[in-house]
RNA sequence: CGCGGAGUAGAGCAGUUGGCAGCUCGUCGGGCUCAUAACCCGGAGGUCGUAGGUUCAAGUCCUACCUCCGCAA
């Protein structure tokens, strides 16, 4: 059970490792963005192979119930699903059901792991391999990896990244979980974080912060919600940026330069925004929105 | 029929009241320099999203359609 791409390393690995998948659950397919149906990566991946979706509303309910129970699995499989589960669904198979969560928990449960650890600067996070249990993200882990977090990376990096190291460990664990030697290790839930959703309220930059922070932001939020920024008078998304070094300009204020829009930062600091999405406009980059501009390097931009 | 922006050279953009197709970058050739992401000279590269219409003349005005994107959900 998963739904975006994260879920579909997994689902690969355990295609490729040959174990037989008597269904795959999805979430439903959504209305895009203006008109199109767009199928959960997870779907689409499915279907390419010839394994059986199902993409039930809810999973709560008799009839998915007795769905997943007709299927008789041996043991269910859930990466970023993006719907709770209830318990009677978690006790169908004899072996239980894991989670392949992207956190080293008890760090980081919840919905955002991975934007959130960016954006709070961590120096590394990675992805565990848990029994499920009633509550979110609390049940006994089995093992965890971990990675460094790169001053490169951005969540979409990160995601590959940990996708593969889920894959992975999922592959590798899978043998001792059925012969029932994998251990269980309860959650300090004392040390328990959160990491809650992200919304299209938390893009705009905010210009008084720190500019690692502000850094830190825009390769956290991508590729949704994307931090965004008003330049020309125009709400403009950013895709990568750079530090850039010391400036005395106020902050908020930003210039044309060969390499994109350099925007000073709170703490004296800026940042270079290489890559970049206007309203309207597709995505590109700094040297190109340079390119178009016309305006010497340098000019502060309006 | 949710609101709106946009399709022009490989990329990013300009193009006025219709009147020779432009700019920056890249690319190719040559030059200068100890040297360079620097500078100078020269060249190539466009069915102006598609199909119709108006006109002596359409990138520009009218109609329909296609594609991409921003916002809102």
């Amino acid at each position: 059970m998963g739904t975006p791409a994260f879920a579909v390393a997994s689902l690969r690995r355990l295609a490729e490792d040959g174990h037989e998948i008597v269904g795959v659950f999805t979430q439903p397919d959504k209305p895009g963005n203006r008109k199109k149906m767009t199928a959960p990566p997870v779907k689409e991946y499915a279907l390419s192979v010839g394994l059986p979706v199902y993409q039930p509303e809810r999973m709560r309910g008799e009839e998915p119930l007795a769905l997943l129970r007709s299927l008789t699995p041996e043991l269910t499989v859930v990466a970023a699903y993006g719907q709770i589960l209830p318990e009677d669904i978690l006790a169908v198979p004899p072996l239980g059901s894991v989670n392949v969560h992207a956190s080293l928990l008890p760090k980081y449960r919840g919905a955002a792991p991975i934007n959130r650890a960016i954006l709070n600067g961590e120096a590394e996070t990675g992805v565990t391999l848990m029994h499920m249990a009633k509550k979110l993200d609390a049940g006994d882990i089995i093992c965890a990896r971990s990675t460094p977090i790169l001053p490169e990376d951005d969540a979409l990096t990160l995601f590959e990244r940990l996708a593969g190291l889920g894959a992975a460990l999922l592959s590798e664990t899978l043998p001792s979980i059925a012969n029932g030697t994998a251990p269980r290790i309860p959650q300090d839930d004392g040390e328990a974080t959160y990491a809650s959703m992200l919304s299209r309220e938390m893009s705009p930059v905010d210009w008084s912060e720190p500019a690692q922070a502000v850094f830190n932001k825009i390769r956290a939020l991508v590729p949704w919600p994307a931090a965004t920024a008003v330049i020309d008078g125009k709400n403009t998304k950013l895709w990568r940026s750079e530090l850039g070094g010391q400036t005395s300009d106020a902050a908020g204020t930003m210039r044309a330069v060969k390499r994109g829009v350099e925007a000073a930062c709170g703490d004296g600091r800026s940042v270079v925004i290489t890559q970049l999405q206007r309203e309207g406009g597709g995505r590109v980059s700094g040297e190109a929105w340079f390119n178009g501009r016309h305006v010497p390097a340098g000019t502060v931009l309006p």
